[in-house]
RNA sequence: GGUGCCAUGGCCAAGUGGUAAGGCAAUGGUCUGCAAAACCAUGUAUCCCCGGUUCAAAUCCGGGUGGCACCUCCA
């Protein structure tokens, strides 16, 4: 029932034909956000790139089950909070509700389950107890340390030899630089829970390995997480794992790409040059930042800048309009027949429409390739526009373009993209991209009257002056036989 | 120093050995009072360079050059 595809596989560094563990069903793991701030767009790319990736393996018949965690006990949390003079729970509580925010507004499915580490200290504390048990850890202080000694396959994920690590990390109580913390003993002010080893938090990677073993058992189908991860946190992943299960971990890794800024600086605190999701949402419609991320190839870098967001829109724009041309087709003949007295431009739609899906389904079962999905998406538009433009399509066309409509429905199911109404659609463009540029729109509706009582004067002069004046603020008006509207430039 | 990724027309970008999707920009056109949207037409692309394998390579292999990422918190 559940399609096959293909997959990279960062473990293999190739692509693999996905063999389920248990036949229809995928147990997908993907690493979320440290929850100390907002969601900025870097994180908002994985966000989308899962959503898309899970709507569609489900679409295509796969019983998905989809856990993302929340980190909220950590180094970076507690500064904050300390910062802030907030408690460290309440803080990342806080963020966990902001993500929450973001997640609706980018119009994400919730995952299946979302464990956060503070509620799953019972679980992380028995994995380090059968590591320490198995000679995989040791204590030292009131901290326990995972020996990477112990584990021959260590680096096999990310291909780093031990010996030829840099090793940065001097902190005391490790028998070897490349040892990594599996529980940090309680420091003045910090967040603490009881342990066998004493007071203390969990270290950043048994937390991943501890709630992927309690939410979907030893070894999982596919881990995902950006591509920063593979060194070290799931490298460390995969030793913990391994060695306190005694199993495979996960069969397949995927990582995304990272974004880059079109300065071709990287985006980072440092940099001054994080942009919040909410911030990109009140500039552009999200299904624009979705087709974004999803025209491009998930592991490559991916640059960020206004234009491209902004093609991204005029793309997206070009759809919903299509779609809108298909819908207002009427018509009750069979469609080989008016195909056939409508000449080319029918049976191209026709053939389009009805080779769709099999197109469609063919780009994303190699690999997710939701760009070509997209072009083909493009492509079917551009067909559906060139048969609008004959006389009697209004009348006749429906059933030529029927096929074509399902094809708007299958990637909005299976990509999260033309889930609004093109009214719907407009509206948050004129909303957003007016507010972006400090328009009120109220101006542009005295404006637009002014220049209809100019036309209806005939005063061409005049109308066209009002046309400049709209146009400086990429205000486009389209005098059309339904009456007359305005677009915001693209 | 170690590890890995990438290099495709003016720009962005897909490409699963059989002679290159899609988008943007540009020019001309249809339509329009003028426009816009849409559509049509227009791009001889050294597929970074040099070798090799093959009947056939953007795609596979080797070497080179140039970018980038990770090895330190990072999605």
């Amino acid at each position: 029932m559940a399609a096959p595809f293909k997959i990279y596989n960062t473990r293999t560094r190739k692509l693999e034909d996905f063999e389920p563990i248990e036949a229809g069903k995928i147990r997908l793991y993907a690493c979320g956000n440290t929850v100390y701030d907002h969601c900025h767009i870097g994180h908002a790319r994985g966000m989308i790139l899962f959503d898309s990736f899970v709507r569609y393996l489900r679409h295509r018949g796969w019983d998905v089950d989809f856990v993302r965690n929340f980190t909220d006990v950590d180094d970076k949390i507690i500064n904050r909070a300390n910062e802030l003079g907030e408690d460290p729970l309440a803080l990342s509580a806080r963020f966990i509700d902001e993500y929450h925010a973001d997640a609706t507004a980018m119009g994400l499915e919730t995952p299946t389950q979302e464990p956060k580490v503070s509620e799953s200290m019972d679980d992380i504390q028995g994995m380090i107890a059968s590591l320490i048990e198995k000679g995989n850890a040791y204590q030292n202080e009131g901290s326990v340390w995972f020996d990477v000694g112990s584990f021959s396959e260590y680096g096999s994920l990310s291909g780093q030899k031990v010996d030829e690590l840099r090793s940065a990390d001097e902190a005391s109580g490790k028998r070897s630089p490349a040892d990594f913390a599996l529980w940090k003993a309680v420091k003045p002010g910090e967040p603490a829970w009881p342990s066998p080893w004493g007071e203390g938090r969990p270290g950043w990677h048994i937390e991943c390995s501890a709630m992927a073993k309690a939410t979907l058992g030893d070894t999982i189908d596919i881990h995902g997480g950006g591509l920063d991860l593979v060194f070290p946190h799931h490298e460390n992943e995969v030793a913990q794992s391994v060695c306190g299960n005694k199993a495979d971990y996960a069969r397949v890794w995927m990582h995304h790409g990272l974004l880059t800024m079109a300065s071709g600086q990287k985006m980072g605190k440092s940099f001054g040059n994080v942009i919040n999701v909410k911030v990109a949402l009140e500039a552009f419609p999200a299904e624009t930042l979705r087709l974004y991320y999803l025209q491009n190839q998930y592991r490559s870098p991916l640059p960020w800048g206004d234009e491209a967001l902004s093609e991204a829109l005029g793309m997206l724009s070009r759809l919903y309009e299509a779609r809108e041309v298909a819908e207002a087709m009427k018509g009750e003949e069979p469609a080989e027949n008016v195909a056939k007295s409508m000449g080319k431009d029918a049976q191209t739609v026709l053939d389009l429409g009805e080779s769709f899906s099999e197109r469609f389904y063919a780009a994303m079962d190699q690999d997710f390739n939701t760009a070509l999905a997209i072009a083909h998406l493009m492509e079917l538009s551009r067909a559906i526009n060139r048969f609008g433009n004959l006389k009697k399509a209004n009348k006749r066309g429906g059933p030529v373009v029927a096929a074509a409509l399902k094809a708007f429905s299958l990637a909005a199911d299976s990509m999260g993209l033309m889930r609004m109404t093109t009214e719907e659609f407009h509206a948050q463009v004129k909303e957003k991209r007016l507010a972006a540029m400090g328009i009120d729109p109220a101006d542009v509706e005295k404006l637009i009257e002014d220049r209809g009582t100019a036309r209806a004067e005939k005063n061409w002069d005049r109308a066209d002056e009002i046309r400049k004046e709209l146009e400086a603020k990429s205000i486009m008006v389209m005098d059309q036989a339904d009456g007359v509207q305005w677009r915001v430039k693209l």
